[in-house]
DNA sequence: AATAGCATTATGTAGGTACATAAAAATGTC
DNA sequence: GACATTTTTATGTACCTACATAATGCTATT
């Protein structure tokens, strides 16, 4: 398969994958030594690596010190969502942002929130309940919890003129971060707040932040009908 | 801030992450040199590029060509999906997985569908409806539409003994996948294969493959009440 | 036969050199 | 001043060497 001037890792990279599509190699199969390749394709191993690496992180391969290179048994769709900040979600949509904060309380964390940050005991929290619009309709209404541990500046932000979701991501950027997706009935609030119907379906969106070990925020964020999220891969 | 022995490039980048974390870096702030940072650490260039990679695949810097790198300046929230085979998640959470066919049938393509996968013309189809089930409950119902110019050794599968879904997975591996995630109420095709009540809300699954760019499969997977995405990342 | 220890080996990392590439910045031309 | 052209420069790639690390599998010992 030695094509003359076979450079670049990418091509490298399409080679493999392509002996992967066209089921040269099957999943379970294992690859030749990323040695053998190299000399094969007439490049150095390092070329190699740089292409098997970029298959590994795409999930197509599966790499063992000593165990060498196998083509993922049990492949999975991987696909990274981009979440980007509410405004700038709208905005890019072409709509106008507006955001009104509806309420802010002081409050210790709940069982299932200190669950869901993994502490041992509620610490003091920060409620906020907001609603993003677009063109002066709802489309994001969120459920937010803050750590007033980890904040604590947050207590002297105007949450009604910057939107907190905005500042914590400026401002607090996080160390680990977990998704959950799911499809809900619309409660009473989502039906006061977000103008649907009771009993129509809204996509939730829930994310629990943490900077290292220290829990920053938790938010549910109800999606108006019809959201998709949408990811190109 | 040269400490001693600081070698390997995870060094390298949880200290530049610490950097943008606690502020010393704030989105939009350019960060020096590559070079600048590798004399600064002591480290080679190659050593603090390879950390500049991954802190960038994060989606946490970004860097051009003579530009330089800066912290990105509106933060995304990036996650992983990963989404399995159907029997494979069923059987990894413990239950018995079952699968039933509920009806095949030779149809091209509705606009929609060709829209989808960004056809000119409405080619022709096996179009799927199935069950997944897990300890005899509904789990996933899918609607799915195979290429029959792409994919014409389907009609010899026996789709009532493995899952479409399985047997394109592992015999064709796509090289392009679109996904899209939405909550949808209850159907009345639903209501009557998923055991639901009309009107609840389930989460629904879309996801289009192409190889190249010839169409392989688009499903539409409705997943049981309850069903939460989950991804840490 | 089981096990502990050791040699082997494929991938991973670190360092260095040289050149490619893209884009900003400076310069020249009208 | 506006615009085209050249220079400069920061990141990106390719290749090489040397060594690190982690499994595997062989071997010696019980």
């Amino acid at each position: 398969m030695s094509i003359g001037a076979r450079h670049s890792w990418k091509d490298v990279r399409n080679h493999i994958r392509g002996q992967i599509l066209d089921t040269t190699y099957r999943p379970g199969d294992k690859l030749p030594r990323d040695e053998d390749i190299a000399k094969e394709l007439d490049c150095a191993r390092s070329t190699v690596h740089r292409a098997m690496r970029s298959l590994a992180e795409d999930g197509m391969i599966e790499r063992r010190r000593k165990g060498g290179t196998t083509v993922n048994p049990d492949p999975v769709t991987r696909t990274t969502l981009k979440i980007p900040i509410t405004r700038v979600e709208i905005e890019s949509r072409g709509h106008e942002y507006r955001h009104h904060l509806i309420g802010a309380e002081q409050l210790s964390a709940t069982p299932s929130i200190a669950a869901r940050f993994g502490l041992v005991e509620a610490g003091s929290f920060l409620k906020i309940r907001a609603l993003h619009l677009a063109d002066g309709r709802p489309y994001v209404f969120e459920d937010r919890w803050i750590s007033l541990d980890t904040v604590p500046e947050i207590q002297d932000v105007d949450l009604s003129a910057t939107s907190a979701n905005e500042w914590l991501v400026l401002n607090r950027p996080y160390s680990r971060c977990d998704v959950q997706i799911y499809a809900s009935e619309t409660g009473e609030d989502e039906a006061r707040f977000m103008d649907a119907k009771r009993g129509s379906a809204l996509l939730v969106l829930e994310r629990t932040t943490w900077i290292d070990d220290a829990p920053i925020t938790h938010v549910r964020a109800v999606h108006a009908q019809g959201y998709r999220i949408v990811s190109g891969g």
